[in-house]
DNA sequence: CTTGACCTTGGATTAAACTCTAAGGTTTAT
DNA sequence: ATAAACCTTAGAGTTTAATCCAAGGTCAAG
């Protein structure tokens, strides 16, 4: 059991945001003492975890309280209607995840190609990057012309 | 050649958040006309692309001007600091898909065992699927308990 | 040569997500 | 038993990221 300062300090949280996501019905203590200290169990916890790390990819609250609305009336929803919620969600993660793998591969290109490499500071720019990823790509396939195995990602 | 209005009907935005980006040096039009009209030239209309990419995968716009900046001072800046500053983002980037994926993951068993699974309501919850993804793996490797192969994401 | 749909500026307003303040009750340590 | 460090509430203030508004200039069509 955690109380507020404990839990907020376990997530480098304000005790004042934990109250918020209470308010806004994110996030319950799930028992209180007798004095009517918030109780966060671990489950509370995790709860906590899913909230912060959903936040952290750009879902904003009411996003978040959609996912875990899911949760709460766990029977009551016709299970079609959450595979239904569940589903938009899973695309919006997969778009979010294209994206980002794009990104990802900008920056390593920019990395290296930005010091130690040849033409160091010539593209030293994001941008660039990004457009020229796929094409680098490309260019890597035509180096080595003797072979045309499946590309993976 | 873009307008504002031409713009942001390419992005779905709303003029008035070209100016705002503009304002807060994240996006300034190539060119103006002669009656002071914003110019967007492709480039402009790429840079924009990047930055509502990174709005969307949870980047602040402050986040976005450190990214933007390395292009913007290319040959000014030291290479080692550019390469620091990407460095520090790519890690970001790289936090950020490890919790999508874990996401994604998650997801796609809840949408699994939701609906037509055999368990179907038993366990519909994100939090349980998110808890339960690491095992599952787990347990699907003790299945075929013949194979040790290195695993691949 | 004017009507309507654009554009300009600066400043006000909104919404989301906190973050702080005030006034007071509780717990732990001396 | 009292100070320091917690906790409670309601409500005000801040930050970020737009979004809207007012007053006026510009441009293509009739």
């Amino acid at each position: 059991m955690y109380r507020i300062g404990e839990l907020s300090a376990l997530y480098d949280i304000k005790a004042d945001t934990l109250r918020f996501y209470e308010k806004h019905g994110l996030l319950s203590p799930s028992s209180r003492s007798d004095s009517g200290y918030r109780l966060y169990n671990q489950d509370d916890s995790e709860r906590l975890k899913f909230i912060l790390r959903a936040k952290a990819v750009g879902f904003s609250l009411n996003d978040i309280a959609d996912l875990l609305s899911i949760e709460v009336d766990k029977s009551n929803r016709a299970c079609a209607e959450v595979k239904g919620l569940v589903d938009t969600k899973l695309e919006q993660v997969e778009a979010k995840l294209a994206e980002l793998q794009h990104f990802a591969t900008s920056l390593k290109s920019l990395s290296n190609t930005c010091c130690g490499g040849p033409d160091s500071a010539e593209h030293c720019s994001i941008l660039e990057a990004l457009e020229s990823s796929d094409q680098h790509i490309i260019a890597k396939k035509e180096q080595h012309h003797f072979s045309h195995s499946g590309h993976k990602d």
